[in-house]
DNA sequence: TTATTTAGGTCAGCCATATTGACTTAATTA
DNA sequence: TAATTAAGTCAATATGGCTGACCTAAATAA
């Protein structure tokens, strides 16, 4: 049975090699978020809080239902990262059309907290995509578009207005 | 300046393509973790014990430095985790050459559950790969490599005797 | 051989991020 | 008018990290 299965699969496909991505994801994730994490840290802050920031600065107005949606967290997870951030100014809230709902949106100083984190992200992925081609960058994106679950691949779309 | 810069740099690498793929980052490793997540909350576990099984069991003797040179936590850190597994005989400890180390090894029930927490990851990997070729496949794993900071491209390579 | 370094362990306290459950207020919609 | 929705809050709990201090035993260097 399993001998058979190895002769199956393609080689691209048998076991140790995805174990291999399985570590390349953990080893990337982690070094991806080391940098922003350092500069949160000074200011007593935390990656929830990057996550936040990142949201809020992309899809201005944006409610705290919908922040949910994409956080996937509990409201009362949400409450502290987002009390403390309205407290210290990088977010500024608004009511509504709806009156029930609110809307974040970044501060100046929130503006460039933001920018200051993500670009370190951004660099870093940039200096990476420069050494291959087009065609490695898109077999990158393309799976890397796969391995989010369908309900959140159309969260995504929504947020990038590929809907 | 920014004018110039959009100019200069190809579309595939401009800021709104870099960000979906940090988004893409983001949902994907939360995605990714969540199979195993639930399995683990079920047997009082976590994340942390999941990493530990994973290493423990792909390097047969591992010691705990070694360990903790692969998860970069403390020692206090892997502690707590460690002797849950320890005690609930997933893991099994025995005194190395050198008999200041110890070598770690995963017990019958630990390869169990290691292999059931790891099949989720390499079934949810392996079925997105399958809708790609090879050149695809080949610019993801090159490019998740990259995104590795240089001084853990030579753990990974080390535990992937690619040294 | 003694001194130092290394591998591992442990105690205590702290912080960040998440959870569940219960409950409230105000606004909108049926 | 009743039900639902958006947001907020209080309290308790779990997990996974951290720092600092301190210990033992074994190996290695001076």
């Amino acid at each position: 049975m399993a001998d058979l299965n190895k002769l199956l699969t393609p080689l691209f496909l048998n076991e140790g090699e995805i174990r291999k991505i399985i570590e390349l994801l953990f080893f990337s994730y982690r070094d991806f978020t080391e940098g922003p994490d350092k500069i949160l840290e000074k200011i007593n802050f935390g990656r929830a809080h990057h996550r936040v920031i990142y949201f809020v600065g992309k899809q201005k107005n944006l409610t705290i239902k919908e922040l949910l949606s994409i956080l996937k967290i509990t409201k009362q997870s949400l409450s502290r990262v987002l009390n403390q951030l309205v407290n210290e100014k990088y977010i500024i809230l608004s009511v509504g059309e709806d009156k029930r709902t609110k809307k974040l949106i970044l501060s100046k100083k929130g503006q460039e907290l933001e920018k200051r984190l993500s670009e370190i992200q951004i660099k870093k992925i940039r200096n990476v995509l420069l050494k291959f081609n087009e065609i490695d960058i898109n077999g990158f994106k393309k799976i890397l578009y796969h391995m989010v679950d369908d309900k959140n691949k159309v969260k995504f779309d929504e947020i990038n207005n590929n809907g």
